[in-house]
DNA sequence: TTGTACGCGTTATCAA
DNA sequence: TTGATAACGCGTACAA
């Protein structure tokens, strides 16, 4: 069932088979009735090699994200996935892991499968080592790039990021004025986000208070029982603090349960404020005030650029999206 | 820069060359390092369009999951993903949301990428009019068909499911053997799963207790809020239950907050037992006791077993894979 | 051990 | 509006 079956059926040669496949205009209707119903009796698809072939290319496009089981990822490939297919591209999903020569594989290997683009999801794609940014770099040279909440300055790669810096540098102002003036910063990650969001929040303080306390600023495994056992031991060891901004959801709750264990109100003794305004955001007691980073939309004007930069547009290298303070019950704020 | 271009520089046939590339042994060790030596120079890579089009595939598997932020599915499709390139498989992803019709175009746009099989993560691809099914039966008669936690009995569909039926049976009982016999259970969806479930809920109760009060068994919108509210709907209306089975954790946390709000103790005035053991359960207050369906087992199992249906092997058309209660806070067991 | 020549199913160019 | 044919890059049967 290829197209010289539907050429010899319907009495016409491949070539106009291939025209009215790709709807080329110049085709009696006559004729294309008659292929198409040829085509519908005897089920005949497109062969996507043979046609990939000639043209080099699938309309596919590779999605790397170095964790799909994490929430925010999975809620990024998600919609990127929904909007590509939009657009009539398919994806290859590849999750990378978060080991450098991993990455490296997962998008030579995208490469090599001829995809239209690549789409790097997370801030985990960026290494503190400039010279193992490389690889995309290279890849940039042969397909458009695209990177969520990541940020290199090279031809071929476009970055859409959302504005982590501002939302940790108001959450800190918003507690200095509220005269909380000891605010524990807590994270996980050292990725671009990572330190785009530490960055606001030493900002905000320096800015406001002088000097920044580095003792107020704590990494934590990504989990809640790491982040409650590290709060015990450090207000164990005298220090302290009255609010925390923890740059995942996920410490955030953490701070919760350390509160409830110290016997801590919330939020007049501690405040906390989470980030990603995740489901686990509304799941705790009291809910936890958290950033949301408008995943959707990020994901969203990602694919959008994508489409114009494969269309040969003009396209800026970097976007910043603002985000959003969702208020719930860790923090007394009104606004 | 093709196998042409290799052939030529290494001053040897593109026969020779191919040999080389897929490791057939009857290549002289001198001529391979020169055309080793060569394909690293011009940094060649074998066009995957051009092999695809001979042999007809492409090592790639479908995969197809209704919603990749339903953290479930997402564990699940990580898992999957890891262990198909293990095995040198790539992967599609597609997100399919839970429209019947957007499922069967998805599949068949998957069995026109040429994949070399799918799998189907979830039990939303079964519907309940079995007519409506044909489109994966059909899509079987191409390639192997691998379901997670779906059942169908037919030629080239080979189904891994968790023992869902067990587990809820397993639970009621429990909760029986506790002389709480006023077991709400709390669902969302009529997916195959969700009637295995629900069907070991009833029988364990009928056979312990006799009759089903079928006002006990009460379908709800899979969130928080919804279930909070219904329950306090439910008790304000007469109902009364001391134990609480939710179909889904995000159901048991619901009735987590709603037993705050009526001011019930936990477990003592109300048990409640969730389903997945995610993150979710961890995180609410008290912590939730959960039935875990071991995603990662199921996971590594639906690949193993489609390797070997790609190798000719035979393999069963159905494996159940049992389920652990992980007890928490929400519950007085001992076990 | 190596090379020649053909087939895979499309698209696109050119001629009719 | 239509048809014949080259080109795409690879695997492989067959010949040397």
């Amino acid at each position: 069932m290829n197209i010289y079956d539907v050429s010899e059926k319907a009495g016409v040669s491949i070539a106009t088979v291939s025209r009215v496949i790709n709807g080329n205009p110049n085709v009696s209707e006559k004729t294309k009735q008659k292929v198409l119903d040829v085509m519908e009796e005897i089920g005949y698809t497109p062969n996507v090699f043979a046609r990939g072939l000639g043209l080099n290319t699938m309309k596919t496009i590779g999605i790397m994200c170095s964790d799909s089981s994490d929430p925010f990822l999975a809620n990024a490939v998600y919609y990127i996935e929904r909007e590509l297919r939009k657009n009539g591209y398919d994806s290859f999903l590849c999750c990378t892991g978060y080991e450098l020569k991993n990455k490296q594989n997962y998008l030579n290997l995208l490469l090599s499968k001829r995809v239209d683009a690549v789409i790097l999801v997370g801030s985990s794609f960026l290494e503190f080592n400039k010279k193992d940014n490389g690889y995309i770099i290279n890849a940039a040279k042969e397909v458009p790039v695209m990177m969520i909440n990541g940020y290199l300055n090279n031809p071929g790669i476009y970055c859409t990021l959302c504005d982590d810096y501002q939302s940790t540098y108001d959450a800190a102002v918003h507690f200095i004025s509220q005269d909380k003036k000891d605010i524990l910063y807590l994270y996980t990650s050292k990725s671009y986000s990572g330190i785009q969001k530490m960055n606001g929040y030493k900002a905000a303080v320096s800015e406001h208070l002088g000097k920044v306390n580095e003792d107020l600023i704590q990494i934590c495994p990504g989990n809640m029982t790491a982040s409650k056992e590290l709060l015990l031991l450090l207000s164990k060891g005298g220090l302290k603090f009255s609010a925390v901004i923890a740059a995942e959801d996920i410490l955030g709750v953490g701070a919760i349960k350390y509160a409830k264990e110290a016997k801590l109100t919330i939020p007049d003794e501690l405040s906390i404020i989470g980030y990603n305004n995740s489901l686990l955001a509304t799941c705790c007691d009291p809910e936890l005030t958290s950033i949301d980073n408008h995943v959707e939309t990020l994901s969203i004007s990602t694919v959008s650029n994508l489409m114009r930069v494969l269309n040969g547009e003009n396209v800026p290298n970097k976007i910043t999206i603002s985000n959003d303070l969702i208020i719930r019950n860790t923090t007394d704020f009104t606004i």
